[in-house]
DNA sequence: GTTTTGATCATCCTTTCGGGTGATTTGTAA
DNA sequence: TTACAAATCACCCGAAAGGATGATCAAAAC
């Protein structure tokens, strides 16, 4: 349901807009017979139009929309999981990540493992992009 | 000189599509006389057209415009190099990236060792990291 | 009070990574 | 022509990462 609206949105404006630009047209086009401008202006009204709209269209529509949060209790990562995680995210070898936690290696390791199978990967990479892409991990700084 | 080229290459292809549009438009016009045409007809094309354009250029003018190209030639990063750290940051392995380019397992260490120098960097997350900061391989698709 | 879950650590084993070195080939620049 | 950079591949070795399994302990859930 809210899933169907959110991905859909953008397809109801675009409809809205292109029915109300049709509109504007049909009424520019009945009120002044046409005929009575140029067609040049006609086809620069319509060009102008278009180009805004397409131009509105193009850089809307590719706007990032940011993960949703409701992924990190499906995927049941726990606390540890989490902060493990974030520091995998960092570049941090397994060793260093049980130093910065004050375990040993093995612990980091057990925790990096099950990171891997909640996430349903199978490399480090693959986590860190995974988490990037659910935002599970702070973004990196811009 | 080149690079003058390259910042403002975009706006040669403005132009020139611009300028194509409209010897099209002018075209169509005298060739058809236009009025033999639909007036409808004449208003969706140039909207069709102006439309795509917008979307164009909206989506091809407002990417981010991530820290230039001056940056991998400073970091003397080759054509191949970059390949590599491309298939690198989407989380492939060694060999996935071997099999990837058709080289050899050994060939492919060898990219990435280099990539891994010429970042200054000890791990592959970290390459993948850097190589992200100095937008040197493409955005995470979305 | 028993069960479950999360966190901790271990051991064994395999695969992958990364460093170092050297060699060949090809295209390009000096 | 020579020189150099880029791309290719090989071999060796040690370190890191990953998989599988099991164990302990404490807190929370039942």
């Amino acid at each position: 349901m809210k899933r169907l609206q959110k991905l859909n949105r953008i397809y109801w404006i675009y409809g809205g807009i292109m029915g109300l630009l049709m509109i504007a047209l049909q009424i520019i086009h009945y009120k002044t017979m046409v005929r009575d401008m140029e067609i040049e202006m006609y086809g620069g009204i319509i060009g102008v139009l278009f180009l805004f709209f397409g131009i509105w269209l193009g850089t809307s529509s590719f706007k990032k929309k940011s993960a949703d949060k409701y992924d990190r209790q499906k995927l049941g990562l726990s606390k540890r999981e989490l902060e493990v995680l974030e520091l995998l995210s960092q570049g941090l070898s397994n060793q260093e990540v049980a130093d910065k936690l004050f375990v040993s290696l093995n612990t980091a390791k057990t925790h990096i493992s099950s990171i891997y199978s909640k996430l349903n990967v199978k490399r480090r990479t693959q986590a860190i992009q995974k988490a990037r892409d659910m935002a599970l991990i702070h973004p990196p700084k811009e």
